[in-house]
DNA sequence: GGGCGCATTGACAACGTTGTCATCTTGGAG
DNA sequence: CTCCAAGATGACAACGTTGTCAATGCGCCC
């Protein structure tokens, strides 16, 4: 059997129940004005009556358009940030009645993958997370389908898209301030995946609040990560097996930091007597762990539901938003930061 | 401006260009046998020319379905979980060219969202994660709208639903009975969250472990929890409180052996040397404590994999399988178990 | 009282497919 | 050479909506 659903009631149902043309009908249902108050109660009674409800392909085929929009990530990304990125998005589509469709892309070979997307289901339009949004590739594509978008990532803001952009480079540099002014004179920093935007801004953030403080930076502290767990223990490895070591490692986000805690603890080292971590994000792992991490939250899922509002406002046809908007990340304390050579907690 | 794709080739531009009839284009494109080759050859090749992609609302209208299925989940709930499953259902659509649509639902009054879920958007089947799939009133519901549905949880067999189920019990009674061989004589047990099957499951699974071993349970050693870190830590402060101290603490999923762990270090306990913390279902987090949890890997994908594509195939009318399969756990051993008492690693 | 304008309503086509059925073609048997 | 069955193809309606445009009814002004 393939059946799926009873017999539903359609518009012609109401109409014949109403007494009315199923114009009429159509009419009351997407709030026309030009109905006589009773004929709209009879209509509405009616659609209750039989618990109505518009066929979505229908209304579609015939609007010429899908009513859906597409969010488009990169797959083995650290899913705690397509975790809250979906929530945004999936909250904005949810508030217009709109359907959301997932497309998660391997990392090679993305754009035709998107492209067959786009023409297989027709979505209106698409979020791009990062780091796709960054990739030039990608949303020149796009814009030859004619299809708009809204990115969420730090770089591009071209002209013509939607973007919703962090600070991360103002943040980064407030962080490493934060660090420095505890009295951290050797701190190391561990790098994201080189294909992020954000590893980018953070990495020149770090190398800005050196400055800001007086101080030059050192090339031998700065390790090369890729955003995964094992890339941050591996990273903060090398950094302490420095001598002078550094006595506090900022990384590009929290499962590196956590990875650093662990390369820490194989050291014999605690933290954050003899190491300070900090990690970038504020994702779930930042509590789990032991310390919990000091670290700076990004607004994700607020970012990404901004961008995904402002992409169905414009497809329904608003003008005069903005078309880019900056956040500002935040810095959350805790025990894994502290002042060099501080005494057991 | 809400246009939102350029103007595209309809199943009539392909007719046109082949010079045969819409109705044949269909049939090719349909793979109907009643096609001669050489008019085949020809409607193959201006459809590429065309670029054409059928419109899947136009096709969904007809045929009387939308070519989707939802995967409906209790949203707090532990992500990692919703991640792995996502994924799993994710692949049985794609790999059948169906669309998924997500329905994350709040705890308490899911009944009619879902039901409203599925009135409007028609998806031609649903898969209910746990705990969801363990609600009668939400599977009856299912049932009289006609919805044909998979469950993803461990209890309900119920005839005429597709349902997959993690072998919790089995699973729980082995780790116990692993953690018992080791020697250990005192052993804490964290319950999950009572409103999912797995809760329940996993404790008799404890139990048998401890009758099998010839112990008696000790009521005293089960603390209640509710599958997070917080409820986890809290849990097991509360069983390192007792004397004789647990050696052991058994928690019903990962995230609660996260907290016991932190909670153990709160109190200045060694892992695994004072305390030994094992965990359930080896999430990502698991990898990411320090020291790493030993813990019971459930086929999270793989059963939501299954349930979708056990669902998509009766939709499509197969006839023949089987409506209900168990999948065993297995056991990962890592660093957070060892031998009461053992020595410093 | 006739005509005009506005408010209200409906008939019909169209969106882009597939299902039904009729028609046309082809090859082989008689 | 004719006829028939099977193979191949097409015309048309239908899926359930909304857009276009025409039609109806009503009040009001001159």
């Amino acid at each position: 059997m393939a059946t799926g659903g009873v017999a539903r009631a359609t518009i012609h149902d109401v109409a014949a129940r109403a007494e009315v043309s199923i114009k009429t009908v159509s009419r009351v249902l997407n709030k026309e004005p030009t109905v006589r108050n009773s004929t709209r109660e009879r209509v509405l009674e009616a659609s209750r009556a039989l618990n109505y409800e518009p066929h979505p392909l229908a209304r579609g085929l015939k609007v010429r358009r899908t009513h859906s929009i597409g969010l488009v990530y990169e797959n083995p990304r650290e899913f705690s940030y397509v975790q809250k990125a979906l929530e945004g998005v999936f909250d904005a589509c949810r508030s217009r009645s709109l359907s959301l469709l997932l497309r998660p892309c391997p990392e090679q070979v993305p754009v035709d993958d998107v492209r067959q997307f786009i023409r297989q289901t027709r979505v209106d339009g698409a979020v791009l997370l990062a780091p796709l949004g960054d990739r030039a590739d990608i949303v020149e594509m796009l814009v030859e389908m004619e299809t708009p978008m809204a990115q969420v990532s730090p770089g591009s803001k071209a002209a013509g898209t939607i973007s919703v952009n962090p600070r991360d480079r103002r943040a980064s540099a407030q962080l490493t301030e934060h660090v420095l002014s505890l009295g951290h004179r050797r701190v190391g920093f561990i790098e994201g995946d080189p294909r992020h935007g954000s590893s980018h801004e953070r990495l020149r953030g770090f190398l800005a609040g050196l400055r800001k403080a007086g101080r030059l930076p050192d090339k031998r502290l700065i390790a090369p990560g890729r955003f995964t767990f094992d890339s941050g223990k591996e990273a903060a490895r090398k950094l302490l097996g420095m001598k002078p070591r550094p006595t506090a490692v900022i990384a590009g986000n929290d499962d590196m930091a956590a990875g650093a805690i662990v390369a820490a603890r194989e050291l014999g080292l605690r933290v954050p007597q003899d190491l300070s971590v900090v990690g970038f994000d504020d994702s779930p792992v930042a509590s789990h762990t032991w310390p919990p991490l000091t670290t700076m939250r990004q607004p994700i899922s607020e970012m990404a539901s901004v961008a995904a509002i402002c992409l169905i406002d414009r497809l329904a046809g608003a003008q005069d938003q903005p078309e880019h908007r900056d956040f500002d990340c935040e810095i959350v304390l805790r025990e894994s930061l502290a002042a060099p050579g501080a005494p057991t907690a």
